[in-house]
DNA sequence: AGGAGCTTGTGATATCTTTCACGTGGCAAA
DNA sequence: TTTGCCACGTGAAAGATATCACAAGCTCCT
């Protein structure tokens, strides 16, 4: 490794190199050898100083004059991400969204398989998609153990998303990626992430909203929308 | 109208707000009356102090020495956040993901339906779920602008998806919540948010991979992450 | 070899966000 | 009414993140 991160890495920075993972394969697929963190920005909709700064938290991979070595900056990036090391994952919930993950490419494409999935509907278990055996829940703590599973996918509705947590945590799970609009506990030594599509959904409505009350601003009562800035 | 906001809020206290209108709904089901900023911390795993802060960017929703009426307070957040006014959504892409999108309770839940659905693939079209029929790709521009359609799921596949966005916008789509792993451009008169799952288990693979690498000194206290990308 | 032209990596700076800490207003009980 | 406690709202401080701007390093051309 060419360099040793000084600081930190920002969680926002950490997810940025995923989008530059990404550009960067489709980037080698056309043949493209060399890239400037200024096309890299224009690729990602980001800004030239941010990718390199995003870059040099983790250590300095490009050639000054010249850019970065699409095919070398992808597979540091392979590295830091920990992508293609085939983590097994397992899946919680085979209802709806949890069948759609399940037959989702985009996971292996990446390195990420769902090798184990459970429900606790006696009518779900035992069906099979893509290669997957839906087990009953009481199989999770001996097969996740088992096959050293250490990250789940949480597909189960919002009521049974906390005690399912615990039940994967107790299992030795250490990483969750949570669906159900809820928020979950965990131990600090777990890392968890939520999906949580009414945030999305109304965070866009706020600013529709927004945006309209601004049109409409020249007949409001309203007049400090635009006063202030601190300092 | 209590207050007028003094500066911009955060993207993230937007989010937060979506959080704390949900957490009010628990607790106004579960009949309690009064709510202070640091029980609700507690619940939406927040600190009182941010609680608080987001609340005043839009007002003083308040009591002093009391905290917040749960029915007036959930009551402000719905009208900041504009649910519940029924905003009728588009879907294209009715596949695996589209499927369970349009099948998902929890949007009608919020107020906010999925009242068109559209996919490019005829052995597609005429299917109907939860009384939604699917129609072609070339009835997007006559449907969105009869119906006044402002926001749109988009779950094509990434090599699709900025085709289908220009089409949507083109036909006065304002808000686009994308569910394809790739970076949409979008004029600034448009908002866009991204669910991007590679994203998220590339997260969680990396700080992983990290408290393995210096598998010493991490006192994360790590609580709950949700998902944001900046357009 | 030297210079022109380019792009990185990074101090310094600006901006944004969170946290602290306390004045203020409010309630209840004596 | 007065006393004591409570919890909000908010300036100010601290902390985190993004942007600027430029020295340093590389390539190519003459
Ligand atoms: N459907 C969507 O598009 C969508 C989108 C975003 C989020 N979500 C969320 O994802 C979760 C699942 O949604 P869905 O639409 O697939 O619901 P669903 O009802 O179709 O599926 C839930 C599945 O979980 C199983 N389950 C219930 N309790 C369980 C338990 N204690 N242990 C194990 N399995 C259990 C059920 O048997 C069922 O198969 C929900 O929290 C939902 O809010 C769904
Ligand atoms: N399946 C998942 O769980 C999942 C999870 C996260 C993200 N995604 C992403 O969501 C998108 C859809 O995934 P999926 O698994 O549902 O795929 P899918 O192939 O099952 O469905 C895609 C649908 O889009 C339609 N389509 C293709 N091109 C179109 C076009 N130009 N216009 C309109 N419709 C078109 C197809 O006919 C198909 O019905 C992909 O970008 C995928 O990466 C899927």
């Amino acid at each position: 490794m060419p360099g040793t991160p000084r600081v930190k890495a920002p969680q926002m920075a950490i997810r940025r190199l995923s989008m530059y993972y990404r550009t960067l394969a489709v980037l080698r697929e056309q043949g493209v050898a060399s890239v400037s963190s200024e096309h890299l920005s224009t690729l990602t909709g980001s800004t030239a100083a941010q990718v390199r700064r995003d870059l040099a938290y983790f250590g300095s991979f490009g050639r000054r004059g010249v850019g970065y070595d699409v095919e070398s900056l992808q597979s540091h990036m392979r590295g830091i991400l920990g992508i293609g090391e085939g983590w097994p994952m397992a899946l919680v919930g085979v209802g709806n969204l949890g069948s759609a993950l399940l037959a989702y490419d985009g996971f292996p494409r990446q390195g990420f398989r769902i090798v184990e999935a459970f429900d606790s509907d006696p009518r779900r278990v035992g069906t099979v998609i893509r290669d997957v055996v839906v087990k009953p829940m009481d199989q999770v703590r001996e097969t996740v153990r088992e096959r050293r599973i250490a990250m789940a996918l949480l597909a189960v509705p919002a009521k049974a998303a906390q005690a399912v947590t615990e039940q994967l945590i107790d299992a030795g799970v250490r990483c969750l990626l949570n669906f159900a609009p809820i928020s979950l506990k965990v131990p600090s030594h777990v890392y968890l992430a939520s999906v949580d599509l009414s945030i999305e959904v109304e965070y866009l409505s706020y600013l529709l909203r927004e945006s309209r009350a601004e049109d409409s601003a020249s007949n409001d009562i309203r007049t400090d929308v635009t006063t202030m800035m601190p300092l």
